[in-house]
DNA sequence: CCCTTGTGAATGAATCTCCATTCACTCAGG
DNA sequence: CCTGAGTGAATGGAGATTCATTCACAAGGG
C-alpha cells in the first residue's frame, strides 16, 4: 500500500513527501489542498495518486516513514549512551533537538497525530508506539541497573516522559520564547524528571 | 460575539453546546457536519447560526465557556489543600478524574485544541492559559513554603506537568486499559512528578 | 373577550463554493 | 510504434451558510 513505485528511483515520491510536510505542517492536515502540496512538490495533481492511494494515504506515509527515520535515529544515538541515565537524557536532549533539525515534521506530527490516531479508520501509528518503546527500554534497563526506582510503573512512566517532551516541544513551536529553547528545556527536564519537583530529602506527602 | 440570545433563558444554545461537544468528541471537528450537530440538539440548521457565527465559533464558544467551568472548579478544589504537594495531587486527581465525568468534553478539547490554537486565526485559548495558571501558582506556592526545589523553573515545570496528565489521559481515551485507569495514573503521575524517577539517594547523573 | 396585526425566533430547502479524485490525453525513451 | 509515467482540466459530491417563509405569542382596538 502506498509503495507503487512509478519513477524510478522514488525522487519524485520524496519531494511529494517533504512538500505535504511543508503544506501540512503551514496550513494543517484539513486545510491543505492536495493541489497545493502538488504546486510545493512541482508536480501535477494527478501525481500524487501515483504515489499514493488519497490525502490520508499521503498523511498516514508521511507519519509511518519521517517516524520511521526518528526512531532509528534515537535508537542510534541512545545505544551510544554508556547507562539509562545518560541514555534518557540523550533521548531528551535528542527529542528537544529535532525541533531545530526537522520542525516542520515535528509540527505535523504534533499537531495531526492526535486527530489521525483517533478518526483514520484503522489505522495504527506503528512508529509511533516503536518511539514510545525506545523510552521503555531505557526505563527497564534503569531499574535492572539500579539507579531507577525498582517500583516504577514503567507504562505511566513512558507516556508521561512522552507527555511532557511533547508539550514542551509543541509550546516552543507555537512560542518561539528563548525561556522555551530546546537545550534550556531539555535541561530543566531531564533534572525535573530524574530528581522530582521535591525539596531534596523531603518526604513527598502523604499517601 | 457568540452571546446574541434570541430565547429567554438559553436552554436552546445549551442544547446546542452539549450537542457539539458530543458530535465533535465523536467524529471530531472536521468530520462533523452542522447538521449533525443541529440534529444532535433537536434543532434546525439554521437555528445554529442564531447563535454561532459559524462552525469555528461554535467550537472556540464550546473551548472557553466548558474550560471556565473546569478551571472554576479546580480551582475550588486546590484551594482546598492544605499546602501545595497536596493542592498538586488534588489537581492532577482532578484532572484524570475529569475523563469520567466529562469525558466528551476532554476528548474534544483534547483532540482539537491543537488545531485550533494553531490555525484559527486570532484564536487564544485564555481558558487554556488560566487552566496552566493553576498548576504555577501551586508551584510558586510550594516554592515559597520550601516543599519545592527553590530553583525550580516554573515555566517549564507547569507545562510538563500539564504535558504528563494530557498524554495520559489521552492514553485511557483512546486505549481504555485498566492499568491506565484514571486512579492508578494519577497515583503513579504524583509520585513520579515529586521524587523523580532515580532510586531514592542516586545522584542522578552527571550535570 | 375576540380579532388584527406586529415581532422575531425558528425552520430547512436551496444555494454556492470548494476540492479530492478521476481519466483522456501527451510524449519521451526504449 | 509501444508503454506507462506524468499531466491538469473536468467532474461529482459534500456540506457550510443563507434566507424566504412559518409560527407562536403579545399588544392594541373594537
Amino acid at each position: 500500500m502506498s509503495r507503487k513505485g512509478p519513477n524510478n528511483g522514488g525522487e519524485k515520491r520524496d519531494r511529494i513527501l517533504r512538500a505535504a510536510v511543508k503544506i501540512f505542517s503551514r496550513k494543517g492536515f484539513f486545510n491543505s489542498k492536495v493541489s497545493e502540496i502538488a504546486r510545493a512538490a512541482e508536480v501535477a495533481d494527478g501525481t500524487i495518486y501515483l504515489y499514493f492511494r488519497n490525502k490520508d494515504d499521503l498523511l498516514i506515509s508521511l507519519f509511518e516513514e519521517k517516524m520511521g527515520e526518528v526512531v532509528a535515529d534515537v535508537r542510534r544515538r541512545t545505544a551510544a549512551g554508556g547507562n539509562a541515565l545518560e541514555k534518557l537524557r540523550i533521548f531528551i536532549e535528542n527529542h528537544m533537538d529535532l525541533l531545530e533539525r526537522e520542525s516542520g515534521l515535528v509540527e505535523v506530527i504534533q499537531v495531526e497525530l492526535r486527530q489521525s490516531t483517533k478518526f483514520l479508520k484503522d489505522y495504527t501509528p506503528v512508529k509511533f508506539f516503536e518511539y514510545l518503546d525506545v523510552i521503555s527500554d531505557i526505563l527497564e534497563e534503569g531499574k535492572r541497573e539500579g539507579v531507577l526506582r525498582s517500583d516504577l510503573n514503567v507504562s505511566v512512566a513512558r507516556r508521561a516522559v512522552f507527555g511532557a517532551l511533547d508539550e514542551l516541544s509543541l509550546t516552543y513551536i507555537f512560542t518561539r520564547k528563548p525561556k522555551y529553547h530546546p537545550t534550556v528545556t531539555a535541561a530543566e527536564l531531564c533534572r525535573l524528571l530524574l530528581e522530582g519537583l521535591c525539596m531534596p530529602g523531603a518526604s513527598a506527602g502523604k499517601g
